[in-house]
DNA sequence: TTTTTATTGGTAATTATTTAACAAACTGAT
DNA sequence: ATCAGTTTGTTAAATAATTACCAATAAAAA
């Protein structure tokens, strides 16, 4: 255990996903070594990026061969602790609570999802894939019993900051959080955001300049 | 029209909706004026970032006023293009397809979901929120009679280019794609990526260094 | 074995982004 | 009206991120 800097920034991390997904294609496709510049070529990275951004975390790759790719693959997996499991619950189970109930990248990633929580009383007791949703009221109780460490905040924006609160009252240790707000936690705890009307705001604004420069011609 | 200089970075854009959010907030609370400084101890920014970031658009504040909050708020929605409508349609109308289709976040950024489409036919010709799902084959001739310019992508990643593809091929301007993989697009298409998987496994990354710190102390 | 070729890891240069600083200019009080 | 207090827009400085470069070294060829 010697290299852990925790200065690595979030630039590098975000892509780092992006490394592992398609190392993963690579892994499919048989292909055994890759150098910098033909993955760099494949994700539309630079070679020196790429080299870069892994030497972060340690000097995988070997001069005039490149990156044995299911090494690459598996270290990159380590380094993005996909090997460990985390138990998660989701919190209001909604059109897009169920969604991401049904959602398939769990098992990729070593979370599993152990409940669901709405306060909606017809909600309640409906099952998707085997998670029974439960009382909101029961969630404190069950997070203790099931070694719960993640939430997932599907609810409106209104009860999202109330929910958290009640998930770092249990000593939760991180939010994945799909309320279009933005959570007040202690520090210790970490929130990872998916804003969608934000990217959708994003692409309204690329839309919108695309067809100004037409315009403009 | 003069103020068009493409060169806004991705990062200043990215911070946009996130003004305009906390803009709305303080409008519904009547708050009319703001400082830069107020303002960026709101959003957790410097005073001098929210600054710099305005002025790419152009001097909205006043020399010791600050900024007229609704005045912005209209700025910002003007600038991400809010005002235009966008006519969409959903490509995959599984979990997720179904679950976007009922996100009430459309209205506020001028999309109307026009349409949705599968190959599956047990989803054919059943209507979520008035919006029937029409066959897949059915979306071309869809696409130019309701005047169609931004497809979503709710498929696996297996059928994702091929209907990115057949998008492109209809002139469509604009992707939002929730589908796990890179698209490759003509370069006048947009494409927007939500990609839970990769938001996950930064979740799952920083949980992981949290513990690895807490072991070394 | 020797030579040539490929390719890394690391350092330096460049570019991009963020933050600081401050003159100019407005507000509000006297 | 004048003046003190604010707060902007803008330029400069500092910091961060990306890209270019190259010596070192391994692989492959001769």
């Amino acid at each position: 255990m010697e290299r852990m800097r925790s200065s690595i920034s979030m630039a590098v991390i975000r892509r780092l996903p992006k490394y592992y997904r398609y190392l993963n294609e690579l892994v499919e496709k048989g292909v055994t070594r890759i150098s910098s510049m033909e993955f760099g070529r494949i994700l539309g990275f630079t070679a020196s990026q790429i080299r870069q951004d892994l030497n972060c975390f340690g000097g995988f790759g070997q001069q005039g061969y490149g990156y044995n790719v299911k090494e690459l693959r598996d270290e990159i997996a380590n380094i993005l602790g996909l090997n460990k499991t985390n138990n998660a619950i989701i919190v209001g189970a909604g059109n897009l609570g169920q969604a991401i109930a049904n959602y398939s990248g769990f098992r990729g990633s070593g979370f599993i999802l152990k409940g669901m929580f709405d306060i909606n009383p017809r909600l309640v007791g409906i099952s998707i894939r085997d998670i029974k949703i439960m009382d909101i009221d029961e969630m404190s109780e069950f997070i203790k019993k099931a070694d719960i460490n993640v939430g997932i905040i599907c609810t409106p924006k209104e009860g999202a900051q109330e929910v958290a609160d009640r998930l770092t009252g249990e000593r939760i240790k991180a939010i994945w959080n799909f309320a279009p707000t933005d959570l007040d936690v202690p520090e210790d705890v970490i929130v990872e955001n998916v804003h969608l009307s934000e990217s959708l705001m994003v692409l309204a604004y690329l839309m919108n300049q695309r067809e100004n420069a037409e315009d403009n011609k």
